[in-house]
DNA sequence: CACGTCACG
DNA sequence: ACGTACGTGACGTGT
């Protein structure tokens, strides 16, 4: 028999501290399962072993222990993260077949010796643990595997008793010895003072053992320090070694066959890594539903996949209509619809366009007025204008939904979300292989949608769902579709000229050090600039020295050649990010179509993508140019339309701060008035330089703030940094209380909200981890407001498309930057596009401040940005 | 694939 | 004593 005893708390140890932290949803951590899985998963392929015991400390709190107790608790405890942990990691195990081995009084190490004692009869034992403790237990027959994780991954080291004569030059039983002179702080274990790891090896290596050595204390050839040290703690060291010694006769279950492997449990092993939203891990640990042996289920259901006829299809046409509402995925093979899938309750019908022709029976079904529920809508919104069908009456995409539900996950696939929401049908499928997937998705599509739609109901997010995010995937499609005209010759010579100017300064750069070097590597930038030239260093990373511009831009001044590389930074960055990498992407016609994705952010912004127009460069006079090299087509200008404060206007409104509604209605100039207020003096009195300040006070706010990194960002004393703080929530006592009761909101509820009843969850808000807890706080004071502002800004995008669209106007929405919107419009619909964007934008939401949304109009969108 | 860096709101 | 603003995506290097 082939045994594995794994140390469960020292693995669990490991795994939570090696992995970052993980929750579900609701808060529940679970990185230390996961991560304990993932390293039970390792040890059973290199192991391959019959029986698996995993011991877990139970140590009663005996009076020494109590004070290790609490010595741990002090430095090393048991986090709250991970106790919460424990119970379900041991529950998941028990699931998976394995035994879970405690006694009260004992730690896991001396079960490990038990066990490890009782196989010696055995083919292989093998012990995995992350402790050095165990090595003691090495036998001929027992492996210890010691889990470590270099460089964030996980590791096992192997040590047998070759392995530790090599490493150590002791045998097992003499690592006792060596513990005993050494002492283990982590344990309480004294050892003798002043002995550490490198003396103790060296005398257990040269004398044995601890009681050679004090036999024959006077005459072995020792330092004279290390002898008095040796003689003085005497007493601790053979205490020591007894402390140090594993137990092998734990009153456990010795019974070897007790530990053989049994049959997991699949129906709630599959359930409880569901409920911790390890979806991955199912696979991983070779379980698949169809394994399930569903206890309760009665209806012997058994879906199967009909491929249906051309001939049939105005059958299924019909049978569909007769259900009522259509519940389908759609397969595309890259911007080609290949199949779609539909759930007719007692089967799945495939329609395969491989097979035949049947763009009319597509046509026909998108712009019928049945009811649609399906996955990822918008891409079967650009296949349809791509077609100039239409696609009417979509009342649920399911992506959405969840999205809306939690904004947090990182895939919102049918498949996953079937997971997440417990929508386990198990039935089985007989399809080819590629076609599983979708199928299998269709399969569980009706049932996902009722619980979706019941889920969005409870939390009232109807009308985020409804009116703004579904309509809004139309718009998007649309805007995909379009695209953005660029010119590509402009950005060609643009970019030869980069390329020269990059050329020079390099070799400036290079004439200035006096040797060569990849510049674009920040590892060796710091070498060369902080070693090699001896620039003072300012501050460091976790691999190296810190190259970053606001370090740099530090030395500038003194030092020429890091201006120079500041400069060619900022050239780099242009020609390889803008210039070849827009390049790239540019379509036959011209155009540039960018990905808007609807899933992506956590606070309900849509991110843009492949490539991101929404990171075009602005703020520098030369990244700028870049904007004149998109354009609008012949007979057409670009009208850009941008919110003006729109977040501050949000927090105004929401936090109800007279004081910044009074502003904002007065037309005031906020940043002049935030100025005029915290620093208590006339408007007219206020600096430049005041107003800038109050300016980045006004976005510390809005990011949730805090004094030192206002003080790092406007070059000011940490001192004073606060006083502007403490000013401004004086001044605006609205915003303070807001800002008091939103983080407040967020621990009692679990997560915070926008104005439209947006969510996003902040489990890490209640954890013991300060950093992290910070972390939630600011984000629980951003969310509503970043997020409020996306909201509104997403009805603008609706409406503005719709009353483009039914005044049958042909200006097209392209682009959306957060608070800007840009249209593409002929030259004779400029004006009343303009009217409809500007209108729009400031109705879209009505607030105790009005909106403001400013329009201009040009050739290109440098022109456009006024 | 992670990290550092930097572009935007 | 330590690390510190919110939200994104792309590029190049180096493991």
């Amino acid at each position: 028999m082939r045994l594995l005893v794994i140390d469960g708390n020292s693995i669990a140890n490991r795994a939570y501290y090696g992995i970052k932290l993980l929750t579900t949803k609701d808060g529940q951590f679970t990185n230390a399962v996961y991560g304990f899985l993932s390293i039970l998963i390792k040890l059973k392929e290199e192991c391959n072993p019959d029986a698996v015991a995993v011991a877990f400390d139970l140590k009663a709190p005996t009076f020494r222990h109590k004070m290790y107790e609490e010595y741990k608790a002090g430095r090393h405890g048991m986090p709250d993260e991970l106790r919460s942990q424990m119970p379900i990691l041991k529950e998941i195990l028990g699931y998976l077949g394995y035994t879970i081995v405690e006694k009260e009084g004992y730690e896991a190490d001396d079960i490990l010796g038990t066990l490890s004692a009782q196989a010696k009869g055995e083919d292989r034992c093998f012990i995995a643990t992350g402790d050095r403790d165990s090595l003691q237990l090495v036998s001929d027959n027992t492996t210890v595997l010691l889990a470590a994780t270099k460089m964030g991954k996980a590791t096992t080291v192997f040590y047998d008793t070759d392995k530790l004569m090599e490493d150590y030059g002791v045998s097992p039983k003499q690592m006792i010895e060596i513990k005993a002179l050494m002492g283990d702080s982590s344990d309480n274990i004294p050892g003798v003072a002043g002995i550490g790891q490198k003396t103790a090896g060296d005398l257990i290596q040269r004398f044995g053992n601890i009681d050679y050595i004090y036999e024959n204390i006077e005459e072995i050839d020792i330092k004279k320090g290390v002898r008095e040290k040796l003689i003085k703690d005497k007493d601790n060291a053979y205490l020591s070694r007894q402390l140090g010694t594993i137990c092998l006769e734990a009153p456990v279950d010795t019974d070897l066959n007790s530990y053989l492997i049994r049959e997991p449990d699949t129906y709630n092993a599959i359930n409880l890594l569901a409920r911790l939203e390890m979806f991955g891990m199912i696979s991983k640990l070779g379980l698949t539903e169809t394994d399930i042996k569903q206890p309760e289920k009665a209806e012997e259901k058994k879906n199967i996949l009909t491929l249906t006829e051309q001939r049939d299809l105005p059958l299924l046409m019909g049978e569909i209509r007769k259900q009522g509402k259509a519940y389908f995925v759609s397969i595309f093979d890259g911007d080609r619809l290949s199949g779609m899938i539909f759930n007719l309750c007692d089967r799945l019908e495939l329609v395969n366009c491989d097979c035949f022709d049947f763009d009319d029976f597509v046509r026909d079904f998108v712009s019928s007025e049945m009811e649609k529920y399906t996955c990822d809508v918008k891409q079967l919104y650009k296949y349809c204008m791509r077609k100039g069908y239409e696609l009417k009456n979509v009342k649920l995409d399911v992506s959405l939904a969840g999205y809306i539900l939690n904004p947090s996950a990182n895939d919102y696939g049918i498949l996953r979300l079937a997971q997440e929401y417990f929508v386990v049908t198990g039935n089985e499928i007989e399809c080819t292989e590629a076609l599983a997937d979708s199928a299998r998705e269709c399969d569980v599509l009706i049932k996902l949608c009722d619980c979706l739609t019941d889920k969005i109901a409870e939390n009232s997010q109807q009308t985020l769902l409804y009116e703004i995010e579904m309509p809004l995937a139309q718009v998007l499609a649309s805007m995909e579709t379009e695209g953005f005209l660029v010119d590509r010759k402009g950005i060609e010579d643009f970019s030869a000229m980069l390329d020269e100017r990059i050329s020079s300064i390099t070799e400036s750069i290079f004439e200035q050090t006096g040797f060569e070097f990849n510049l674009n590597s920040p590892k060796q930038l710091g070498v060369a600039l902080f070693e090699k030239l001896q620039i003072p260093c300012k501050k460091k990373t976790k691999s190296g020295y810190s190259t970053s511009a606001d370090v740099l831009e530090e030395l500038a001044d003194a030092y020429p050649i890091v201006a120079d590389i500041l400069e060619y930074r900022t050239l780099a960055k242009l020609k390889s990010t803008y210039c070849d990498g827009l390049l790239k992407v540019i379509a036959d016609d011209g155009r540039i179509r960018s990905t808007l994705n609807q899933t992506e952010t956590r606070t309900g912004r849509i991110s843009s993508a492949e490539p991101n127009l929404q990171n075009i460069p602005v703020r520098s006079e030369l990244g700028r140019e870049m904007r004149r090299f998109f354009t609008a087509k012949e007979g057409c200008q670009l009208l850009d339309a941008d919110y003006s404060q729109i977040e501050l206007r949000v927090l105004a409104h929401i936090s109800n701060d007279e004081n910044m509604i009074n502003a904002f209605n007065n037309g005031d100039d906020i940043h002049s008035i935030t100025a005029s207020q915290v620093f208590d003096m006339p408007i007219q009195l206020v600096t430049p330089l005041m107003r800038s300040r109050a300016k980045a006070v006004n976005f510390g706010i809005v990011y949730g703030i805090g004094a030192f990194s206002l003080a790092k960002d406007i070059g000011v004393t940490r001192k004073e940094a606060d006083a502007y703080i403490k000013g401004y929530l004086m001044n605006f006592s609205g915003v303070d209380n807001y800002m008091k009761e939103v983080v407040a909101r967020a621990k009692t509820d679990g997560y915070v909200s926008t104005l439209f009843g947006r969510r996003r969850y902040l489990p890490e808000i209640t954890a013991s981890n300060k950093m992290l807890v910070g972390f939630g706080e600011r984000v629980a004071r951003n969310m509503p407001i970043q997020g409020t502002a996306a909201d509104i800004i997403k009805i603008a995008m609706v409406r503005v498309y719709n009353r483009l669209k039914a005044e049958g106007m042909q200006s097209k929405l392209i682009m959306q930057i957060h608070d800007e919107l840009i249209v593409e419009a002929p030259d004779a619909e400029i004006e009343k596009a303009s009217a409809i964007l500007g209108e729009e934008m400031q109705n879209a939401f009505k607030m105790k401040v009005a909106l403001s949304a400013d329009v201009h109009h040009g050739k290109t969108w440098f022109e456009a940005k006024e």
